[in-house]
RNA sequence: CGAGGCGUAGCGCAGCCCGGUAGCGCACCUGCUUUGGGAGCAGGGGGUCAGCGGUUCAAAUCCGCUCGCCUCGACCA
């Protein structure tokens, strides 16, 4: 056996290899496999403050990856970047009553502008002499600051459609954070436009959810359920909220993003009135949408197997590792020289390469590493490869590996790359369709969620009693009203009330 | 915020029950040999035992409080 530094050894040989292939997937297992796999990989690590994170080099590489096409979809699709302050007056948030309740439990507050030291206990302390007149909340997202500004913004139906993007940080208090998943302070975009109709907007709402479905499927290689939220899972402030619903390996549901449509919730609260092409002043619509990093947990949690990682080439870092191999000290400038070239003709071809002739770590070590890493594809060169102009080609979604002409290599890598990415979305989503369950009985929906998770998708009397009920009994939430779901009339799974639709039950990060 | 577990070298841990010189593996430094799946040998450096307080001649060890981390619940992108 491996004399590995590390104790997720033992674990990722024994424990997670029977885990990762099908669910059921023991929750205590999981996290641990998750915390490992995070911080061994060199994603994120724990922050000296509670529910912070750092986000390390090569974390940090893999949302510039998720940033940037989104940024580009965002301005291809009209929208603008700003800036919000990160200050957000508390009276602001009050004026939206809903809004202010729901974000109530966790925001951050700054009270003082100073500190001094007591010169009674020599103790660093904010100044009680500097207290704010009015105190600050830390954004929690941003719609109060950026409607009091658009309130400065509009006159006109000229001045709509208004499409604001910003890239920023937020804070949520969070009782139990996650790397990831769930932090007090995370990353994310927040779009927020006004509209001179309610169709315009709720259009836009849609339009910005299909733009993340696409983006999730497509370079995230993640399939999503589009859905509508029900009353008691929308955003506060918002009259409808869409979301994407991804399902983990561990078989529970994720949020992946979410859309709103704002009606003229904020527009009131804000007055925000523009004047119509008959010179009547009317209130604007609005949306506001938003996805973070923890996208980043969700590609861990999709793709990830017992050796670590496993990145979509789309958002990967590093698309190709190069790694050298050598037996004599005369063969090993020559190798590397070869090494380089590769990549060379790679990063002509822009593929993401990165040759480690590392001299401190041996081939097996960088394997390994690599691996955990999660760099789709490891090309091996050593002297017999030299002699014959070859290459050794190792898969890491499927550990397969060819020698081929380095030619011929270099001429295949795009698709050998495009397949990567189409056969990690496929797995993904037959393990959604493996796990995703039509239920008519209650005792059965309670025995798959209990025994299985996955997805249940069961009849609803649309009550949020109901909805509390099942919540409560089964720890399954209703994560959306699925759109794309043909209409069928049924009997509650709960009270056996009529339904007109089947809702997709989960339990939910 | 409730329940349970854990804090000892950079990382993973032993020592604690039964108080008496701070240990092991990996990592790190030096040298030589190695390099197609986490290299070997030799030598070396590194610790306010999470913090604060108490008991004691003496505390990593016993007692109290605080903080942090992990797992499970309630709350959430």
């Amino acid at each position: 056996m491996w004399l590995l530094p590390f104790s997720y050894s033992w674990y990722f040989c024994t424990t997670i290899s029977k885990y990762t292939k099908d669910m059921p997937i023991p929750m205590h297992d999981i996290s641990q496999w998750y915390n490992e796999i995070v911080e061994k990989a060199g994603l994120a690590e724990h922050s000296p403050v509670r529910g912070a994170m750092t986000i390390k080099p090569y974390g940090w590489a893999l949302w510039e990856n998720i940033q940037r096409p989104l940024d580009e979809a965002f301005k291809a699709t009209g929208h603008q970047n700003a800036y919000f302050p990160l200050f957000i007056p508390l009276s602001f948030l009050a004026k939206e009553a809903q809004h202010v309740e729901g974000f109530a439990q966790e925001c951050a507050v700054v009270t003082h502008y100073r500190i001094h030291t007591d010169s009674q206990s020599r103790a660093v302390k904010p100044d009680p002499e500097a207290i704010l007149e009015e105190p600050l909340v830390v954004r929690p997202t941003s719609e109060t600051i950026i409607w009091h500004t658009f309130k400065k913004w509009i006159r006109s139906y000229r001045d709509l459609p208004l499409l604001i993007n910003q890239w920023a940080n937020v804070v949520r208090w969070e009782k139990r954070p996650r790397l990831f998943l769930r932090t007090s302070e995370f990353l994310w975009q927040e779009g927020h436009t006004a509209h001179a109709t309610a169709e315009e907007a709720l259009q836009e709402a849609h339009r910005m959810l299909n733009l993340y479905a696409d983006f999730v499927e497509n370079y995230l290689a993640i399939p999503v359920i589009k859905g509508r939220k029900t009353p008691t899972e929308r955003f506060a402030g918002a009259v409808e909220t869409f979301t994407i619903e991804t399902l983990l390996i561990d078989g529970k549901a994720l949020q992946a993003g979410t859309s709103h449509f704002l009606g003229q919730n904020f527009a009131k609260a804000f007055d925000v009135r523009f004047l119509t092409q008959n010179n009547e002043l009317e209130y604007v619509w609005a949306t506001s949408w938003g996805v973070s990093t923890r996208l980043i947990g969700a590609v861990i949690l999709s793709h990830g197997d017992e050796r670590g990682l496993i990145l979509p080439p789309r958002i990967a870092p590093l698309q190709v590792v190069i790694i050298p191999v050598w037996r004599k000290e005369e063969e090993k400038d020559k190798v590397s020289a070869y090494a380089h070239a590769l990549a060379d003709h790679l990063k002509k071809k822009n593929i993401r390469t990165r040759v480690d002739d590392d001299p401190q770590h041996r081939p097996g070590w960088k394997f390994n590493e690599w691996e955990l890493k999660g760099v789709p594809l490891r090309w091996v060169v050593g002297p017999k490869d030299l002699e014959e102009q070859t290459v050794e080609v190792v898969w890491r979604n499927t550990n397969e590996r060819t020698t081929c002409n380095y030619q011929q290599a270099i001429e295949s890598i795009s698709t050998w790359l495009e397949n990567f990415q189409k056969a990690l979305y496929q797995r993904a989503q037959e393990r959604l369709n493996r796990h995703t369950h039509y239920i008519d009985s209650y005792v059965e929906m309670r025995r798959i969620l209990e025994e299985k998770g996955g997805f249940v998708l069961a009849h609803w009397d649309g009550t949020a009693d109901t909805e509390l009920k099942i919540k409560e009994e089964t720890g399954a939430t209703i994560r959306c009203i699925p759109l794309e779901a043909e209409s069928e009339v049924g009997a509650c799974i709960y009270t056996g009330r009529p339904s007109q639709q089947r809702v997709l039950f989960a339990k939910a990060y």
